[in-house]
DNA sequence: ATATGCACCTGTGTGC
DNA sequence: TGCACACAGGTGCATA
């Protein structure tokens, strides 16, 4: 579900309440997320004080106190809530950590295709993965055209390719390029410099006002406060198949690539 | 090296 | 109502 908007939100509804937290007690009631959580996790955890918060592309780093990590990564459907102590745990809840302040944090994700994980630092097999974050450093123009050159793939599928930009998914994706004016299926080194220089500038204006707006919520995703995003009102293209541009009025259209849905205006976007 | 297809899960919506 | 099927914000691995 969530992409780098929701993921930013979700870190910026956290930070203020579990940065200088400890840890008093952790639950585990599911172990099989993407990969079974270490035996040890609770032991690990428990009596830890968090230091800080931060966010690569989709993952939040959870810093503890001796130089340890938590690192997450909410899959398709995971979420973090800030709850009361104490408060009765729902269907998918797996992970919860109680903190020494009347306060829980709970990790829910139906689909467990979410990952927590403890190590030390950023010694993770799954940060080595991760590029440049899209919304913090994401490149130049210059730069995009060394990205593209010689890529024979849809710049779609180079967009949401996380090693060479972290963040971006299906739905920002279609974002961008309906912003850019460039078509989901054109191979990437095929982008003219005019066309890379829309694209820079397209992904930061849609990410940027993504956070802003608190990411999208289209079915369920919530900060961890429980509050709802409102981008999605402001999606041009996802999820509109079928309906008008807002832009030319021509009907947006849904293709499959690479087995993800892409969504783009035939007219406005060449 | 590069690109694609599928598996991993549960829930929801649609059409018969 | 029941059932089958398609599809959903992502990633990793196997395969050409």
């Amino acid at each position: 579900m969530p992409e780098l908007p929701e993921v930013e939100t979700t870190r910026r509804s956290l930070q203020p309440h579990v940065v200088g937290a400890r840890i008093a007690a952790v639950t585990v009631r599911e172990r099989r997320l993407r990969r079974p959580l270490d035996d040890d996790f609770e032991r690990r955890l428990f009596g830890r004080q968090i230091t800080a918060l931060e966010r690569r592309g989709k993952y939040l780093l959870f810093r503890l106190e001796d130089g340890d990590t938590l690192l997450v990564h909410l899959g398709m459907s995971g979420s973090l809530e800030l709850m009361k102590a104490g408060t009765p745990l729902a269907v998918h809840d797996h992970v919860v950590l109680i903190f020494d302040r009347d306060l829980q944090m709970v990790f829910n994700d139906p689909r467990r295709f979410g990952l927590m994980r403890l190590g030390h630092a950023d010694d993770f097999a799954e940060l080595r993965n991760v590029g440049r974050d899209s919304l913090s450093s994401a490149p130049s123009v210059d730069e995009w055209r060394g990205l593209t050159r010689g890529r024979k793939l849809a710049i779609k599928n180079l967009l949401m390719d996380q090693r060479v930009l972290g963040g971006v998914g299906n739905i920002y994706a279609s974002e961008m390029l309906f912003l850019a004016g460039v078509r989901p299926g054109r191979r990437a080194a095929t982008l003219t410099r005019a066309e890379l220089t829309r694209l820079a500038d397209a992904m930061r204006a849609v990410l940027e006002r993504a956070v802003e707006l608190g990411g999208s919520s289209i079915s369920d995703y919530r900060d961890a406060n429980g509050n709802a995003g409102y981008f999605q009102i402001h999606h041009a293209v996802y999820d509109r198949d079928g309906q008008p541009c807002a832009k030319c009025t021509t009907p947006i259209k849904r293709v499959v690539q690479s087995g993800r849905s892409s969504f783009y205006c035939p007219k406005c976007q060449r």
